[in-house]
RNA sequence: GGGCGCGUAGCUCAGCGGUAGAGCACUGCGUCGACAUCGCAGUGGUCACAGGUUCGAUCCCUGUCGCGCCCACCA
């Protein structure tokens, strides 16, 4: 047979040619025409970002939906990883914009809408997506073919027909509420997209221990940051008569001064003893000269601050919900600040609201010139130096907090009253929470669970437009209302439908025919300004929404949107319910229980009950960097995968992943590990390459239940062993004992110890169980290659075909299913054998007797099934013991060492040779460590308690351990002696 | 404030009611034609601490200390 193989293997050599050979062989395709009566199995990939490229969160992440795809294909089933990428809204249209800037383009405004999708469209055919090719980097045996994106007609159907279906039920609105502005990218965000960065002041000022207010300090310290605290402003109550005389101060604490241009009131609990003697009083607000009422309310915690509130309905989640409570108190919104976080204007102002709330309030709202147009910063420090001046600035405290932020823009948000979409996400949450609940859908681990019910417990409302421009258009047009159809507050009619045309046939129903279809344009932009005359005659003007949807929307449709949904197509039908979604918990909010409340709400069975997406949930790790850091780009601990493949190849990371994938930890990512399990992929390489050049070759037809020589027999019960752990470990989830297992199998137990063993076998070509033994390490390696496809595919993929000519690949090839290998008597065999070369080994290199010394040994008191065995493996024994003779004795040698293995001992006679005084020390110290051990089980068996208590099985082993450790000793004792 | 998790060898981590494990690092020694990306042998641990349950606790329970994360709030 001729060597096919290098000495090491080097991945960057085949990895690209192992993938084509697979993408040629249609190995990944679902509906495969040899699957047809095979069970399915799916999962469909967390869709990277388009704009997204191969980070460690992702490798690990397929890495685990590659095993699990793997493993299925082997087992036969019918496998659909569905693959495909996001549109990712915010990101995306940021990383146009930025690459339009660097260009010199005209910026997005410029452009106009049209013109900027084009530009996003191009941008996206040209580099978007890289990631899918990293995706094949790793070797991810997704279905190609089927690859989606979330903007791609059918998803995009999808999306429509969900986003209408919901409206229709009422689980879909427009709501004007407090949402959470963005006021840099100038759209509103979801909760989820919010986090809380902390802050820490640094400026300190009393008004009674301080001569001077230093303005210009504070201006310097709030130029650094505007956070950190806390201001203590002094509001006059007034009398209500014409004097108008101020008869007290009510002191409140706020963290943003500026919103106070906006307060409408001021609140006290109503228990509160102190102040509760106001509520009724009417307070000046200061700079703006308006009256507002202080109202009893059980928000302002007499505890904390001041235990008085200054309530700013339209700037504050909690205010506006006080707010809410005492509009009979004229505690209204009023709006201070435009989309940019910019104090209103002359020019901002929409008069006919703050007309109509400055007749409410028989009052003028407006914001004094001053402050007009100012940024929202610099009116907060125009607002302190201005109160200051009144005389009314309290202190000024540095204090720590949370300051929302926005997670892509990282501006501080910005609570704004405006109109936007919602989901009633509580209840679509309901169903969601109830499968989890009844095991529908099952989290592993399962302690996720209970994050995910706390969240679905505690929903609000999901906002779900974005003043984007790249996303999914929202399917609603406005429209004037019809004279006789004013009963509404809202001064437009809302039409939403899937499709124009449908749009069209409600506007002409709604308007009784009055327009013909023909007559019916659409302007792209919120309006819903009346009509127009050309030469079709009167045309009717009806406004597009201009918003577009949360990202996050048309990924939670994914499951089924991608599989062709709302067409009942066969995938769909075949697929769906997906087996697992595998994932980190760090999206189980945004993604997972948003896919849970819609394939509920959307797919359902015979009899109209909701199918889960999924019926399982795999919750990895977080991969850190080796410190446990996060890693990330300011950081600059990031490790990129894609040069860990290069250096040592994909395999070696996914071995590495999986290794480390353990339940419920994060992963600390130590590239030293890449490294040893890139050794690992070099031993199995080379393991591979011993085999070839002592002619083991697959043997058609071999059958290992009936090899015959002991090492074989004992082998091919290991492979068993094996394939049981691995298979074991993956159907639990369970990564890390699977890489385990498979490592610990092929390093050492085959190359240890088999092909060591073996050895002599092979090397004489007349040994009667040679060809045996040929055929039993040829059928092991294949064994083993096929239980590390799933984790090293690439590498085992190759050697596959290097090894034999194969009818598959053996991407395509059977799971090991194996059963009665195992033979107990065989096992302990092999045990003893392995015991006893390695208590020789030990000896010599604790005697240190030259390594290439030949030594001769000497059993005394062995019995027959030792002398058995010394005869069946002494071309083993003498061959990796380093031996020269094997002979009895009735009594120990003089000038011997010796060990003791089972009944027998064992000695070396050694006289001249090695220096007895350490062979002295050697055996005192193994007594004195059996000594111990002794003491130890005696004190346990000595306790009646234990006698009595403990499972029969335990107090046998004890004893059977008290006796071994006993006769060894004894026999060491007797050793000791023999050397005087 | 609510929740989740973690403290095991120098480092990174498994494990587990019955004699404490791996990789890397470290110390010796390298001999047999698979492999120096290797082999053999070894050093190294009061399993954070304190109680409790148990015949027996690194493992289960409670508390303490330290660390991390998530959610909520923050006048």
């Amino acid at each position: 047979m001729t060597i096919t193989l290098e000495t090491t293997y080097s991945p960057a050599d085949i990895e690209q040619r192992i993938f084509d050979a697979w993408m040629k062989a249609d190995a990944f395709k679902s509906l495969r025409d040899d699957r047809n009566n095979a069970d399915k199995y799916s999962i469909v990939i967390p869709p990277p970002n388009v704009t997204g490229s191969l980070h460690m969160g992702h490798a690990l992440n397929n890495t685990v939906q590659d095993i699990l795809c793997r493993f299925e294909r082997m087992r036969g089933k019918d496998v659909l990883w569905q693959v495909g990428t996001d549109h990712a809204g915010i990101a995306t249209q940021m990383v146009v914009e930025r690459k339009l800037a660097a260009e010199g383009k005209p910026t997005r405004q410029e452009m106009g809408k049209e013109k900027f999708l084009e530009a996003v469209w191009d941008w996206k055919e040209e580099s978007g997506g890289t990631i899918i090719g990293q995706l094949k980097r790793l070797g991810a045996s997704c279905d190609w073919e089927r690859e989606r994106f979330t903007m791609d007609e059918g998803l995009s159907a999808a999306v429509r027909k969900v986003f209408v279906e919901l409206y229709n039920e009422g689980l879909i609105y427009k709501d004007k509420r407090l949402v959470n502005w963005d006021p840099k990218l100038l759209t509103a965000i979801s909760d989820l997209e919010v986090v809380q960065i902390e802050k820490k002041g640094s400026f300190k000022w009393e008004r009674c221990s301080d001569e001077e207010f230093d303005a210009a300090a504070l201006e310097k310290v709030l130029k650094k940051d505007p956070h950190g605290h806390m201001y203590y402003f002094d509001y006059p109550i007034m009398t209500l008569d014409d004097n108008e005389t101020i008869v007290g101060y009510i002191q409140v604490a706020t963290t943003r001064p500026e919103t106070m241009l906006g307060d409408t009131g001021v609140a006290v609990h109503p228990e509160n003893e102190k102040l509760k003697h106001l509520i009724g009083k009417m307070v000046c607000l200061p700079l703006v000269n308006r009256l507002i009422p202080i109202v009893g309310d059980e928000y302002a915690d007499p505890e904390k601050g001041t235990g008085a509130v200054k309530i700013t309905p339209a700037h504050d989640f909690n205010d506006f919900e006080v707010g809410k409570r005492h509009k009979d108190n004229k505690v209204l919104n009023i709006n201070i600040m435009n989309k940019y976080g910019k104090i209103i204007n002359e020019s901002d102002y929409d008069f006919n609201y703050y007309s109509v709330i400055s007749h409410i309030l028989g009052q003028d709202v407006k914001i004094p010139k001053p402050f007009q147009g100012l940024d929202r910063y610099a009116a907060r420090l125009e607002v302190i130096k201005q109160i200051h001046a009144l005389g009314l600035l309290a202190k000024i405290e540095p204090i720590t907090h949370t300051v929302p932020y926005g997670d892509r823009s990282n501006v501080a948000i910005e609570p704004f009253l405006t109109d936007q979409w919602y989901v009633n996400a509580g209840e679509l949450a309901i169903e969601a929470l109830a499968a989890v609940k009844d095991g529908r859908t099952n989290f592993v681990p399962k302690n996720w669970e209970k994050t995910y019910f706390e969240w679905l417990e505690n929903i609000q409302p999901w906002c779900i437009s974005r003043q984007l421009w790249w996303g999914h258009s929202i399917p609603a047009r406005y429209g004037l209302r019809r004279d006789d159809d004013k009963t509404s507050i809202s001064q437009y009619k809302l039409f939403v439908a899937e499709t124009d045309d449908e749009i069209k046939h409600q506007v002409y129903k709604y308007y009784e025919g009055k327009f013909d279809k023909e007559h019916i344009d659409f302007v792209d932009e919120f309006t819903f300004g009346g009509n127009t005359t050309d030469e079709r005659g009167t045309v009717l003007i009806v406004g597009k929404d201009p918003d577009v949807l949360d990202t996050w929307f048309s990924s939670a449709l994914w499951p089924f949107s991608t599989l062709g949904w709302p067409e009942n197509t066969e995938h769909l039908q075949k697929f769906y319910q997906t087996d697992v979604l595998v994932t980190g918990f760090d999206i189980i909010f945004f993604w997972v229980a948003r896919m849970m409340m819609m394939g509920l709400h959307f797919i359902k069975d015979k009899d109209g009950k909701g199918i889960a997406p999924f019926h399982t949930v795999y919750i990895h790790a977080l991969v850190r960097d080796a410190k446990g850091q996060k890693m990330s780009k300011s950081k600059g601990n990031v490790i990129d995968p894609l040069e860990l493949i290069d250096q040592y190849g994909a395999d070696a990371l996914r071995f590495t992943l999986a290794a480390m994938a353990a339940q419920g930890r994060d992963i600390k990512l130590d590239v030293s590990r890449v490294e040893g399990y890139r050794n690992f992929a070099t031993k199995l390489w080379n393991a591979t390459r011993f085999a070839q050049m002592n002619g083991c070759a697959p043997v058609a037809g071999f059958n290992p239940a009936t090899v015959q020589h002991p090492l074989n027999q004992w082998i091919v019960g290991e492979v068993e062993r094996a394939s049981i752990a691995v298979t074991q470990g993956i159907t639990d989830y369970k990564f890390n004992e699977a890489a385990n297992a498979l490592y610990k199998f092929i390093w050492n137990v085959v190359c240890d110890w088999h092909v060591e063993l073996v050895k002599p076998i092979l090397s004489d070509e007349a040994h009667a169980a040679r060809a045996e033994t040929q055929a039993t390490l040829a059928w092991v390696l294949d064994h083993a290659y096929a239980l590390l496809h799933p984790f090293m595919p690439f590498l085992t993929e190759e050697l596959w075909g290097l090894t034999a000519t194969r009818a598959q690949l053996l991407t395509l090839s059977d799971w090991p299913q194996l059963a009665n290998l195992q033979n107990k008597s065989v096992d302990g065999e092999i045990d003893w054998l392995i015991s006893i070369i390695t208590q020789i080994r030990t000896l010599k290199a604790d005697l240190r007797i030259e390594p290439k010394l030949k030594i001769d040994l000497v059993l005394i008191g062995a019995r027959n099934t030792t002398q058995l065995r010394i005869a069946s493996h002494e071309e083993a024994l003498k061959r990796i013991g380093r031996i020269n003779t094997i002979s009895y004795a009735d009594a120990l040698p003089q000038g011997a060492a010796q060990f003791v293995q089972g009944e027998a001992t064992i000695a070396v006679p050694l006289a001249g040779v090695i220096d007895f005084a350490a062979e002295k020390i050697r055996l005192s110290k193994d007594i004195e460590k059996l000594t111990q051990d002794i003491i130890r089980i005696e004190g346990k068996l000595n306790n009646t308690d234990f006698r009595a208590r403990a499972p029969a099985e335990v107090i046998e082993e004890q004893e059977e351990n008290l006796a071994m450790n006993s006769e060894k000793r004894a026999k060491l004792a007797l050793a000791l002696k023999a050397l005087g």
